[in-house]
RNA sequence: GGAGAGAUGGGUGAGUGGCUGAAACCAGCAGUUUGCUAAACUGCCGUACCCGUAAGGGUACCGAGGGUUCGAAUCCCUCUCUCUCCGCCA
């Protein structure tokens, strides 16, 4: 969520963000923001007033009944009527207008930092970098979901019967080589100085907005409703609010913490065309990197993330690229987004398998995660990536290194795995 | 799931209608002093919003929401959570 003084401060800034980021209907909202913001601070001044007079009364009344004035006392009572009833007025219209200005601020996405290219769309990304060399496939190369039936190492169709689309069944060397990969991942994010932990997997309403699923991605996320709790779309969640309404004190950070957890994604209306196998799932593996870093620190860590994650991909041997996300096809609560993505040898294609972003104070501001300086308390800035989801990395790395004697394994994983090929 | 008890500031914990934004103690911060890796003493020590250039002032918050009252941490209602006992169970 943006920050009302901030807005009021920098509305040129804001509006020129808002544009970048192709919101729609920009100059119109900020106006309403600020109209609204006027009022309800004008509404609370009067609230706040009148308040004061009903207390200085309320003491008074208490002072003559205390010395015996009976009857002063009564007289100064029938005086508080009309304060009572206009504090409750101007109570209700502040609370409305405090909501009001609450559900117009939240349509807001964050504003993107200046090094965000113009764009409206994934061809608008920059490649910031491409690294690792594509493998030539023979002509009898086959795409991950074939060679998933071929070697009997994943199985959608047993999945589609116990839950439905989207939901594989990993088997034999195809559930090790999963289990390999989160404990690797977790194995690197300890050496790397992140504090590994495993929070719930369903998430309550306040977590939801705290991070900024909700209330405009309600649609995306699994919900049991008997419980009124959300299955985590990512790790992302549940570990980010774990700071939630905390002020961290400064010789705890910088928090980096890592986690393993699957992820729910109902992907309402996407899919389509390049959506086969591995390439979008519901329910998914994913270890995350969650870091809460002092303002001034939060984009030289946005590198080491980056850095970080382009380590693991090498180390797996797989030829990526690192895209800067163009202000059209960034996320709603980034204020830069780097994706990494892995080129796919058999299907030809770059598949994302990592994102990286810096939220600065978005979430910060809607969890309430704060820190003190100099005696005052300030907004943190939070930020993630996947580090790393394993599908689409176990899709290039099954047709990557296909061979007519079997899949290799990267070298890195066989420890892991205790196999080095699946045949 | 059934029965009972409870929820106060970083922690322990007092407070049952006005003198309480909240005692006391511990932790923390600043300083004074003592010749010794510590003690004693003094002061400070919650958050948010609003007004103000500032100094400063106002308002709200004692699990959450509502109510009674001139006035609520304190009384009433609803909800949430925690603990204890019983039941069930990985």
């Amino acid at each position: 969520m943006l920050q009302l003084p901030f807005i009021r401060e920098n509305k040129e800034l804001t509006l020129a963000g808002l544009k970048k980021k192709r919101v729609a209907n920009a100059d119109e909202a900020v106006e309403q923001v600020l109209t609204l913001d006027q009022q309800r601070r004008d509404t609370q001044k009067e609230l706040d007033d009148v308040l004061a007079q009903s207390n200085a009364k309320a003491k008074e009344i208490g002072a003559l009944m205390k010395s015996g004035q009976k009857e002063a006392a009564e007289a100064a009572k029938a005086e508080t009527a009309e304060l009572k009833s206009r504090s409750k007025e101007l109570e209700e219209s502040l609370k409305a207008l405090e909501q009001q200005v609450m559900d117009v601020l939240v349509t807001l996405p964050n504003l993107p930092h200046s090094s965000v290219p113009e764009g409206r769309s994934a061809e608008d990304n920059e490649v910031v970098l491409e690294n690792g060399d594509k493998p030539v496939l023979g002509d009898d190369a086959l795409p991950h979901w074939d060679l998933i039936k071929k070697y009997n190492i994943i199985d959608f169709e047993l999945g589609i019967k116990i839950t439905g689309a989207g939901f594989p069944v990993y088997k034999g060397k195809g559930a090790r080589i999963q289990r390999a990969l989160i404990n690797f991942f977790l194995d690197k994010a300890l050496e790397a100085g992140y504090l590994e932990v495993q929070p719930p997997i369903l998430i309550n309403k306040d977590s939801g907005f705290g991070t900024g699923q909700l209330p405009d991605k309600e649609g995306q996320m699994y919900f049991a409703t008997a419980d009124e709790l959300y299955l985590i779309p990512t790790a992302e969640v549940p570990i980010t609010n774990l700071y939630r309404d905390v002020i961290v004190s400064e010789d705890q950070l910088p928090v980096k913490n890592v986690g393993y957890t699957p992820c729910f994604r109902r992907e309402a209306g996407s899919w389509g065309a390049h959506v086969r196998g591995l390439n979008r799932l519901h329910q998914f593996d994913k270890v995350e990197i969650v870091q809460i870093r002092k303002p001034e620190e939060s984009y030289q860590a946005l590198e080491e993330m980056s850095l970080y994650v382009q380590g693991l991909l090498q180390e797996l041997e797989l030829p990526y690229r690192v895209l800067r996300l163009c202000g059209g096809d960034m996320g709603f609560t980034s204020a830069l987004t780097y994706d990494m993505e892995v080129w796919s040898a058999a299907q030809q294609r770059w598949l994302e398998v990592s994102s990286v972003s810096n939220f600065e104070t978005y979430q910060a501001n809607r969890l309430k995660l704060r820190y003190k300086v100099e005696g005052k308390t300030q907004l943190l800035h939070t930020l993630n990536g996947s580090a790393l989801a394993l599908p689409r990395i176990l899709a290039s790395i099954l047709e990557n290194n296909q061979t007519p004697e079997g899949i290799r394994i990267p070298k890195v994983l066989v420890p892991y795995c205790g196999f080095e090929v699946i045949n």
